[in-house]
DNA sequence: CGCTCAGGGCCAGAA
DNA sequence: TTCTGGCCCTGAGCG
């Protein structure tokens, strides 16, 4: 009798050799494809085969509709909407492609793929901030302190009280920002840092106007010792790495800063734990706090949950990038720095944010993120100080309208002071024309070249050439709500009222959520209606949050670093272009650009593709029905029409294709699931929250899962998703060099056609989740570890690229796979039991009797 | 040493 | 009761 092992195995076997068996049909069927093509490739296997091809540009539109672009690839759809339909499914049926140029069969993959998700941004929730787990406030000492209440739940809510049951509907995590005023916070499992450091078993007493902040923003007063290595430029300059007597918290130990604030959840996990070492993931949508940045805490967690290991490189990344999660923004490529300890990567960026020295105070982004990967360094930056009025160059007249008469009382200063700035009307005033949307820009633009004093020159040169005067700056909108500037604030001009608002949201830890779709328009008669999206645009329009200091000490200048960057704007037309002109590039690695372009084939279903007969032949395939029938069943019959287009997928995939079958198989069997999974998140995140898609006809809201906690996992998984902010089509070339090699569209209602757009860093996470070079018995480990590890120094250079202001983004993508592989412990466990005894005979039924 | 100005605090009024 | 926003205070940076 065999044993269950033994028949675990053999299904195992049999699921392998399925999946053998499918990719080789697959070459086959390829092959076939392409010789019997001729000059006519079919656009499933114009991105089929990647690399080496290089088609010159073609400019491209963007209003999403197609006119007579024979390089178009249509995929037609009986869908109204522009969904992120990387993989839709059932919608196959009705899918068609139309043929591109003509190409030949070897060069058929030259029709390119245009890739981005539209969708992506206009359903992200209101904080952008998550994943970060802040300390407690358990209580104030301070009658001043800010109540911690309950907000109304209709607008917004404390993160304070976020841990419901509805986590939804939850508010993000919390925003890293500084605590409550004089509150007693407690770091969750930091007993031991904080007894150190306060004396108070687990509680850091955050004394108001109780820090003296070093003269060079290094040291405390008291000590005359030499300035220790200042700090990475997002965390505050007075937040010396010496500890400081006073019970406040900052300190030193090992090299570790224990800054709250931007940082401080993240910081305060991450310092606590014995080795120094760790960083806190948190889930707060799944209401877990998966604390393990830590590398063997990450380790054993994800041994304990799936038996096996992280892939080392993957390992390496993620402790890697937890620098960046912690606001620390580092690009150091070394990434033993992160695992030896936090101290090292805390030296590692020592180069920044000294205002004594102005080391990098003013560097631009991209400039720290490059440079902390260099030891520290003896910079000789000549000092910027990042005021605006530093930042814009020096203005010829000193006594600028930016005086402190307009920056406190602008009310005042425009009547009275500004004798040659007539006050515009209100009426003028609009967040859309305003020249402040373009300066700010500007700013961000010429800090992004260098770090030297020639930025001051350029961009006064830029602000002069572009005509921007002082005076028009004053009188320009609120870039947020369009209301009467009033000074520069927390890193961009604005007004008074939206001063207070950032400063209030960020000091008092709100958490907003707004309820309708995040995209309320904010001006000055709405901006108090919604907090969430008043708060989301001060950070689009570049409000630093560093800049909210968390001693709350008055006075003085900012010493943060004033490299923010701004989205691509609506900015006056000229200027606009102009700014567009001179900006900054940034490419998408060549890898990844390959990488997207297989995502088409997560789409293409065209005549003969056996996905559509299979689709057609399923005997799980109930169709319309199923949304109240058995949607385990249909999402089964789903999982098992995608796993063959999965291994399509795969077997196109740079790097993957290249690797020999029996190690691909064992790719495929190790990840099917979260790829799987993942692309159903990801298709989910248009939708309304709360809810996945499962196909074009299903949908399901968590309380149709009936406490299935995989489709409960799921849901928020896709919440996750959507706060990370992937990036769209429309991130590629609104600020990138990037040309793919054709476009994609999908026909939608009345014959129009809908651009597809894919995520670059949706499409290159799922080929690490792929590349893992833990699967056991490969024969070419060392070479799957190796293009793992390429890619990611690519995502992570995209993504630090494309963000420079969120160093982080990396760590958060790669800190979802933790969590995917957990749901996909959960969805396996179901679908086994599900699937227990069936005599189904498909591809998903093999893999899952084997998986076990 | 005085000025600048950005960040924090206060508080009346609004929601 | 909470939030808003105008006004004022503070103090580091700078000339």
């Amino acid at each position: 009798m065999l044993s269950l092992q033994d028949e675990q195995c053999t299904r195992a076997a049999g699921a392998t050799r399925r999946m053998e068996e499918s990719i080789e049909a697959e070459c086959d069927e390829e092959i076939a494809r392409i010789s019997s093509q001729g000059e006519g490739g079919d656009q499933g296997d114009s991105a089929h085969g990647v690399g080496g091809r290089h088609d010159p540009p073609r400019p491209m539109s963007w209003d999403g509709e197609l006119s007579d672009n024979d390089d178009a690839i249509i995929i037609e759809e009986d869908v109204d909407t522009a969904h992120i339909d990387d993989d839709d499914d059932d919608e196959d049926n009705d899918v068609e492609f139309s043929s591109p140029k003509p190409s030949s069969a070897l060069d058929s993959t030259s029709s390119s793929t245009t890739t981005s998700s539209n969708n992506v941004n206009n359903n992200n929730s209101n904080c952008p901030y998550s994943g970060s787990e802040e300390p407690t406030t358990l209580s104030s000492n301070n009658a001043n302190t800010p109540p911690n209440t309950s907000p109304p739940p209709s607008q917004y809510q404390n993160h304070n009280n976020n841990h419901s049951d509805d986590s939804s509907r939850l508010s993000p995590p919390p925003h890293p920002h500084p605590p409550a005023k004089s509150s007693l916070l407690l770091c969750p499992s930091s007993d031991q840092h904080n007894a150190n450091n306060s004396g108070v078993g687990g509680v850091v007493h955050v004394a108001k106007n109780n820090v003296k902040p070093c003269p060079h923003g290094l040291n405390s007063s008291e000590d005359n010792s030499p300035c220790a290595p200042p700090l990475p430029a997002s965390l505050p300059p007075n937040k010396c790495t010496n500890n400081i007597s006073n019970g406040t918290t900052t300190n030193s130990v090992n090299g570790n800063t224990h800054v709250h604030g931007l940082t401080s959840s993240v910081l305060c996990e991450h310092n606590s734990a014995p080795n120094n070492n760790n960083a806190l993931i948190t889930n707060n949508n799944n209401n877990l706090q998966h604390r393990a940045g830590n590398q063997s805490q990450v380790h054993q967690h994800h041994q304990q949950q799936h038996g096996h290991h992280h892939p080392h490189s993957l390992n390496n990344a993620v402790n890697h990038s937890l620098n960046g999660l912690n606001g620390l923004g580092t690009g150091n490529s070394n990434s033993s720095s992160a695992i030896n300890g936090s101290s090292g990567f805390v030296q590692n960026n020592s180069s920044f944010n000294c205002p004594q020295t102005n080391l990098g105070s003013c560097q631009p982004a991209t400039m720290i993120l490059q440079q902390h990967s260099q030891p520290p360094m003896n910079l000789s930056f000549p000092k910027i100080p990042p005021s605006p009025d530093s930042a814009l160059g020096g203005w010829s007249t000193p006594s600028s309208n930016l005086s402190r008469h307009n920056s406190d009382a602008s009310q005042r200063s425009f009547s009275s002071s500004s004798n040659n700035t007539t006050p515009p009307c209100i009426e003028n005033y609009s967040p859309s024309n305003s020249p402040l949307l373009s300066h700010n820009r500007v700013v961000n633009k010429v800090e992004d070249f260098d770090g030297d004093q020639q930025d001051s020159v350029l961009l006064s040169s830029n602000l002069t050439s572009q005509g921007i005067s002082r005076s028009q700056l004053i009188n320009s909108p609120c870039p947020i709500c369009g209301d009467r500037i009033s000074g520069f604030h927390y890193g961009i001009f604005s007004c008074e009222s939206c001063k207070g608002f950032f400063k209030r949201t960020v000091q008092n830890r709100k958490n907003y959520v707004c309820l309708r779709g995040a995209s309320c328009h904010v001006t000055i008669a709405t901006r108090k209606k919604c907090p969430a999206c008043r708060f989301d645009k001060c950070l689009k329009q570049g409000m630093r949050l560093e800049a909210i200091r968390e001693d709350r000490t008055r006075g003085g200048r900012s010493t943060y670093a004033c490299s923010y960057t701004l989205p691509p704007t609506s900015a006056t037309p000229s200027l606009s272009e102009n700014v567009q002109q001179n900006a900054p590039t940034w490419e998408i690695p060549d890898l990844l650009k390959e990488i997207v372009e297989c995502e088409s084939l997560w789409h293409l279903s065209a005549d003969g593709d056996q996905e559509s007969d299979l689709t057609k032949a399923s005997p799980h395939h109930h169709g319309p029905n199923a949304n109240n029938a058995d949607y385990l069943q249909e999402l089964c019959a789903a999982a098992d029409r995608r796993l063959y287009r999965l291994v399509k997928w795969c077997k196109s995939l740079p790097l993957f294709k290249n690797i020999q079958v029996d190690d691909q198989t064992k790719l495929l069997l190790n990840s099917w699931c979260e790829l799987l999974l993942f692309s159903c998140c990801y298709r989910s995140i248009p939708m309304p929250a709360g809810s996945i898609r499962i196909n074009e006809r299903l949908s399901l809201k968590e309380n149709d899962a009936h406490g299935n906690q995989c489709i409960t996992r799921m849901i928020h998984f896709t919440e996750n998703l959507r706060r990370l902010r992937l990036d769209t089509g429309k991130d590629h070339f609104a600020g990138s060099n990037c040309v793919f090699k054709g476009m994609y569209y999908k026909r939608i209602k009345n014959n129009n056609k809908k651009l597809l757009e894919f995520s670059v860093e949706y499409a290159a996470l799922k080929v690490i989740i792929l590349m893992s070079s833990e699967v056991d018995e490969l024969h070419e480990g060392d070479r799957v570890r190796e293009s793992q590890e390429r890619l990611l120094q690519c995502l992570q250079a995209y993504t630090l690229a494309r963000c420079p202001e969120s160093p982080s983004k990396f760590g958060e993508l790669l800190l979802k796979i933790p969590e995917l592989q957990r749901i996909c412990q959960v969805g396996k466990e179901m679908l086994t039991a599900k699937t227990e005894g069936s005599n189904g005979f498909n591809l998903l039924f093999e893999l899952l009797r084997g998986d076990h």
